[in-house]
DNA sequence: TTTAGCACTCATTGAGCCTGAGTGCTAACC
DNA sequence: GGTTAGCACTCAGGCTCAATGAGTGCTAAA
């Protein structure tokens, strides 16, 4: 049976125990609804739609003299069907443009940080992780003094990525010896991709650099590390604490158990599977999650593309009795705006091509 | 009443105490006393000293019937005096040697990272700061293409921080104007103080910059935002879900606030404050803590130093129960390591100028 | 000075009971 | 046929109360 073939009054029903129970944490009672709902039918009434709900799959019971919770499957009806649009405040949206106005331009570091608004707004704990696909290239490695015997070593990639460290040199290196190193390495190792330095570009580098062939140590080892990182992404995660506002996690082992589990990066990374590939906005409820640790959990898990290359992804995390309007409602917003900006900012790189 | 005009056996009974409650907490009684420390007395011998040492106010009692808890002043005398070293294990050095050795050269990156690993190590929640002085000034802003119309602007600054920001700009800008731009920008701004760059060198620049004078924006909000960032540096708090693990913390309501009251960069700078200017270690014992909502808990805080300027702090957060005898063992080898690697790079930094 | 022994205290635990919220079902009502 | 009032029933949560046992202080003897 499908949701949309219930009469309207099972549908209003099961849309105001939902969102009860959303509110309370409480399994909700026929009284109330009658009371609440405004449907001008005594509780009996409700209660014999309820029962029916239930056997319908779309509620359950905790106990017999207990009032009903939604399933999993009652929340999926919801959040697909049912839900009313969540309208952001102004406050929020405030927040939202704020932050996006700001122009974090470091990808990695936008996202992280979105990750830490998305957590602050919706007060559930959030995941985020940049995905740099394998499709960057070296654009150019630049050496700048400090003094004669410390520099800075810039790594620019093809999209913009930058990373720098600052090095030590066994030999004192004049800015104008520095230049001429940086348009050697620029030359050698430019439109490579970062796993694909060869061999023979070392071994014509270290030929080309002679005596200063050391400072091609730390260049190497910066790559690798970028490489690394790029193919193992940190997941973050960011507002756990808040996990503990919610009453489902009042119990200690259970919720220290959660945590642990979230401790791992590689859990992390399996708790973001779901949305791998799929564009936009993915919500698993409960069960519908691979993952037997969020079993009793909801996440809600967005994609962010530039140029047809995901770059990176949020989610939030919260009990299966997450508030899904007002969470969705944010995660939009949001997603909305970012995926705005990630398209000017592509655009703009297009056109200069 | 000094700790060291007592008795051989009530300093040993009390360390006994202090090293049961620790790794239980739970009251500690005079039978468990009187088997585990071997001292070859009676339960009622040691009961008597117990209640002389409660007198004295190194121990206290939660109520009549129970065994006994240590005072904030026991556990001073115990860190002070009693406490025997903590030897690191191979493996507590394996990590801090790793993660010494890759030498994180970025040091805002170092400080945070350090925290993490603290706090893996020792189970405990940490905080981390890094503090820029006001000393450092302006070495080098750099303007890197990306492709025509983007660029990478990077700010040196003299103690060999980098910051780098992706721009766009309004005209196209080929290499050499860019390289052009960045020796202007260096050539006006360069041992400038962030926090001193002159309206009038702003005018300069915009005339000497002409049409290209869009640039300016980006570098004087990057410098702007330094600046900011310099003065109200942000305290980072990593493992907060090992608290959990501690039984004090079985509390949720009060769990939460404390979480709370920790979600914020004001309140964590003052947790650390009491570290301020005291170079090395610095512990604080449940009530010596002047923040109300750390009479429960401990601190034990690093202050880093670089050519004799503060330039990070990590701290370790715990219940009064912390063992401080293992975590202090941690820290303090973790802040050998680290100590040694910023005085190599002073002197190196020293020796080259 | 140490110890054995005893009376006492009190947090913790579990059993038993009560209460109230909520249900399912039935019979009457519209 | 749908709706409702009423009633018997269920059961989680909160309460009291007694039993348990870990731990204490004190005293008298070694």
């Amino acid at each position: 049976m499908e949701i949309m073939d219930l009469s309207e009054r099972k549908r209003k029903i099961l849309s105001a125990i939902i969102e009860n129970y959303i509110d309370t944490a409480e399994p909700v009672g026929s009284k109330a609804i009658a009371q609440t709902t405004g449907l001008g039918v005594s509780s009996a009434t409700i209660r014999n739609e309820m029962a029916e709900l239930e056997e319908m799959g779309w509620l359950e019971q905790p106990h017999t003299s207990a009032g009903r919770i939604p399933s999993s499957r009652g929340y999926r009806a919801y959040v697909d069907y049912l839900m009313q649009r969540y309208r952001v405040n102004e406050s929020e949206m405030a927040r939202t443009n704020a932050f996006l106005q700001s122009r974090i331009a470091e990808l990695e570091r936008i996202i992280t940080e979105a990750g830490k608004l998305i957590s602050d707004l919706s007060g559930y704990p959030s995941l985020s992780m940049t995905s740099r696909l394998h499709g960057t290239l070296i654009e150019r490695i630049e050496l700048m003094p400090v003094d004669s015997y410390q520099f800075v070593l810039i790594l620019v990639m093809s999209d913009g990525m930058v990373k720098n460290r600052l090095c030590r040199a066994r030999l004192p290196l004049p800015s104008d010896l520095l230049r001429e190193i940086s348009d050697v390495l620029t030359r050698n190792l430019r439109a490579t991709a970062l796993s694909e330095v060869s061999v023979h570009q070392i071994a014509l580098l270290q030929h080309a650099l002679g005596e200063y062939d050391f400072v091609l140590q730390p260049v190497l080892q910066v790559i690798r590390e970028v490489a690394i990182s790029t193919e193992n992404p940190e997941v973050i995660l960011g507002g756990e604490g808040r996990l503990l506002e919610q009453p489902e996690f009042h119990d200690l082992d259970k919720t220290r158990e959660f945590l642990d589990f979230l401790q791992d990066n590689e859990s992390r990374r399996q708790v973001l599977s779901p949305a791998e590939g799929h564009e936009g906005i993915t919500i698993t409820i409960g069960q519908e999650h691979p993952l037997q640790e969020l079993r009793d959990s909801s996440v809600i898990m967005g994609n962010y593309m530039l140029g047809g290359r995901p770059i990176g992804m949020i989610a939030i995390l919260g009990p299966t009795r997450m508030n899904y309007r007002r969470v969705l409602g944010q995660f939009e917003y949001f997603t909305n705006g970012l995926n705005k900006l990630l398209q000017e900012l592509f655009e703009s790189q297009d056109s200069s091509e």
